[in-house]
DNA sequence: CTGAAAGCGCTTACAG
DNA sequence: CTGAAAGCGCTTACAG
């Protein structure tokens, strides 16, 4: 049933050579047009297909990126990854690429396997995306191959690495708080789970400091476990007047919360998130929120690794990509002064 | 950089032929132990990888499978197909596949052209997910591979698919209410947009049938238009006691706006859902819905389509997979005979 | 403009 | 138990 036509059959039926039909195919110098022309419509008719397996043997490329999450990221309630993967899918394309999905078992990071895209030489670069453990980065500085953190980094490995500018856009969130009247203002999420929520926690910190606010620990709201299992967040005694919370599904958390006990959404205290993800717009108010660019990340991504893969010298670093604060409803201005005046 | 030892590099350290080596690394007949182990030694030593464009190109198989997703299916807060792909690609793993993402441009539908995994022989079979247009069904036809539809399926084609049994889970879930006391009961969704929300109703239609209640086309209510795009729900002037919607987020959207009328849910008026997807659980008050069995929608795709890769005759016909209730509160018990029992 | 030869890395079938 | 030869489908470098 599969037709499975070759330059060969191509070339039998026209009496010529293999290479001539390969020349013409790819429109290479040395083929009359007549020939080629005749060829190119044969093959049509013949419903000829590339064999890419015989390009990549020849150019030991195999034109796949492997893109590598954690199973600890791929819960029934989490998609972020996934869009991610998508959008590095669709500028591979643009590459002539394409992006195999592997999903990291939590067993095999554990004992620090190799995976099979790696040791069957399916891809000709990894992206990882989603912090993996210290030993497993290990694993993965010994691949012999271009490999690229995504959405998070180490300072020990000196893989490159891509990364949301999580300091940046907190301190950027926090400053609006500070300019539309807050003083009290808390932040919300376990600053020893992540990279992430660690560098959202020290730019909020930096605003804070940069307008002579002091950091009051009771107003260190933790929101999970050291497992990151989320756990219930503790109101403090003296309510502040504003939340800066690690990501947006901890902010409709918390509205939820704070409605329940009977605190309304901005009109008693504000709250913003950071993400911009489903949970912005499906909470009450709809959240004020720092937009994760995600095709932005994606495209830095695959123009990172392709650069990599036709020269593995190169080094790109560490790159942030900038997000930008989207305006809604949970934030009340205390005073006068624009609050959408930028720093 | 890259190492790029082969199995002749090995061969010629250790003064065997290259077939001696090959033998070796994949545990055939015909080499002495002792020798297979030193082979196998010195292949991890020297960091040696299979190369599996030698076998693509030798089998005649890419041992990749494609999954083509209509782009207009990925939009920013649609996950629900790339939850299935990710599934997919985790079954196909335990076959030793692994799955190519291939988003269809609309563009590309519009102009009836082949996949590039298609015209590059990148894949030895496509599970297209998500309905695609007539005439593209037709392009689909005309690939010379193994193929399925996934999620929807097509009177005309005999191409095999794979959906979840839309009419049955709305039938149950429709006889649940029916159950619990409820006599006018609406359907919300556009009947002519897609054949799930078709099947949905059709299935809701035989429970009206089987308990002689007539359908009152003004409890029929739409919510999208022509195109797909979401439309504000009418309420009907006569309010029936229970609404079936064709998906939890129209279900989800349908209680904010009852809500906002001042209708309360379940007490005034009962609403259930579709999918058990992440807006079941958002809504106030939580769905009852009907869940899809994502993984099982997988699981028999991967093992379906790897059936077609060995016998390309095979046929599996129009497959059903079983959703099953999903029990919250958004139901209330009109009488007193018990909710939870079967049919 | 056209094509014979060699080679990419592996495996299969066969000979010793 | 071991290996020389041929071949999978294509391309490159070279010769005519």
């Amino acid at each position: 049933m599969r037709t499975n036509v070759t330059m060969q059959d191509i070339a039998n039926k026209l009496g010529v050579s293999s290479v001539t039909v390969s020349k013409a195919l790819s429109d290479k110098e040395g083929v009359s047009d007549n020939l080629k022309i005749k060829i190119k419509k044969l093959a049509t008719e013949m419903g000829y297909r590339y064999n890419s397996a015989a390009k990549s043997i020849k150019d030991g490329l195999s034109y796949n990126i492997g893109v590598m999450i954690p199973q600890r990221f791929t819960g029934p309630n989490e998609s972020f990854y996934l869009k991610v993967y998508q959008q590095i899918a669709l500028h591979l394309d643009s590459y002539g690429y394409y992006g195999i999905l592997n999903i990291l078992s939590n067993e095999d990071e554990q004992l620090l396997n190799f995976p099979r895209i790696y040791s069957e030489n399916k891809v000709d670069g990894i992206i990882i995306l989603g912090q993996v453990s210290k030993q497993y980065i290990e694993t993965v500085q010994n691949m012999d191959l271009p490999k690229l953190f995504l959405d998070f980094y180490d300072e020990h490995a000196a893989i490159d690495s891509i990364v949301t500018d999580n300091f940046y856009g907190a301190y950027e969130i926090t400053n609006y708080l500070i300019r539309s009247g807050h003083r009290e203002i808390a932040y919300v999420g376990n600053i020893y789970s992540t990279s992430s929520i660690q560098d959202r926690f020290l730019g909020y910190y930096k605003s804070l400091l940069e307008h002579g606010l002091t950091l009051d620990h009771q107003l260190l709201l933790n929101d999970r476990d050291e497992n990151g299992k989320y756990i219930d967040i503790e109101l403090p005694e003296d309510m502040p007047t504003a939340f800066v919370c690690n990501c947006d599904q901890i902010a409709f958390e918390l509205c939820d919360r704070l409605n329940s006990k009977g605190f309304k959404v901005p009109e008693d205290c504000s709250v913003v998130g950071f993400d911009n993800d489903i949970y912005a717009t499906l909470s009450t108010p709809q959240l004020t929120t720092v937009e994760v660019d995600i095709d932005q990340m994606a495209r830095t991504a695959v123009k990172s690794i392709m650069e990599k893969v036709s020269n593995p010298n190169r080094q790109t670093g560490r790159i942030l990509v900038q997000g930008k604060i989207i305006f809604r409803d949970s934030v009340r201005k205390l005073n006068d002064e624009s609050a959408t005046t930028n720093d």
